[in-house]
DNA sequence: CCCGCTTGCTTGACACACTGAAATATTCAG
DNA sequence: CTGAATATTTCAGTGTGTCAAGCAAGCGGG
């Protein structure tokens, strides 16, 4: 597969590298931008939009944010400070605390998956035939990366 | 060009933002995590990134880390404690001065680069014409998008 | 010349994100 | 029931980041 492994990638590869480079700058700017609007970190905003899905154990919210639950803690007590999120009891495990959205908490995360959307779209300047191939690239990309 | 603006985002736009988002956090975690294998945060490993090519003035570097200067400062302490940056005068402005890389400072930056084309070679699974189609999505991208 | 404005950098106080270790509560296996 | 494992929290410590204030150096007009 790999035309390459450890021999100097070429030119185009380098200018692709930068490219994704830019793209994720951009990306995080948008962000963290978004978030600010509503008055959050970029850490709170992610957060609250996995617990807008469902409602997760603490030590879920860790997984997913790769982070240890220690860290997850306080992200919440700011988030439940606000409002924004309630902890509840596992009614299975009495160990686990669930942390989910409460209704402003959901609210909030819709303003701003909309937000992002906007500034995530760069894409409506292309085309449906492009967003097609730059969906399946972006696949490719990802299957191999691991 | 684009075929809808305020209207609601159709499923192939949708996935090819969460595909993105997807890159996002896989470029983030590798970028971190290369910079941990050299002791260093996220932070100081994009400022010796910038560093290694130039000195900058404090100010510039501010600019291009898109924070405030007074931040700088403290990252700019952390790396020459470790002595891989330096401050020096600018004879041109008394007021200003260059941070550096040290030599040191420099060859843990290239090590740095190369740790990250590592990471960043998911691209190594794609083809020679997908990485010109790739190039071109993302530039199209980067031009739309302001 | 020198007064006042601006500019570049640093300092100090503060908030948040994050880690690692220790404490607590609960579950679960033997 | 006892001891190991699990889920969460607390605490101390580091780094990133902001903002306001301070200091030094440049710069323009009287």
């Amino acid at each position: 597969m790999a035309a390459q492994r450890k021999t100097r990638p070429d030119a185009l590869t380098l200018e692709v590298v930068d490219l994704v480079g830019s793209v994720v700058a951009r990306y995080h700017e948008d962000y963290e931008e978004a978030a600010a609007r509503h008055s959050l970190t970029g850490a709170q905003a992610r957060l609250l939009g996995l617990l807008s899905l469902e409602p997760l154990p603490m030590r879920r919210l860790a997984q997913k944010l790769k982070c240890e639950p220690s860290n997850v803690t306080g992200i919440v007590d700011r988030l439940e400070a606000r409002g924004l999120v309630e902890r509840r009891p596992d009614p299975a495990d009495r160990r686990v605390k669930l942390a989910a959205a409460t209704d402003e908490g959901r609210e909030v995360a819709r303003g701003l998956r909309e937000a992002l959307h906007f500034a995530r779209e760069p894409l409506a300047g292309l085309s449906h035939e492009e967003r097609l191939s730059l969906r399946d690239l972006l696949r490719r990309m990802l299957d191999e990366g691991a």
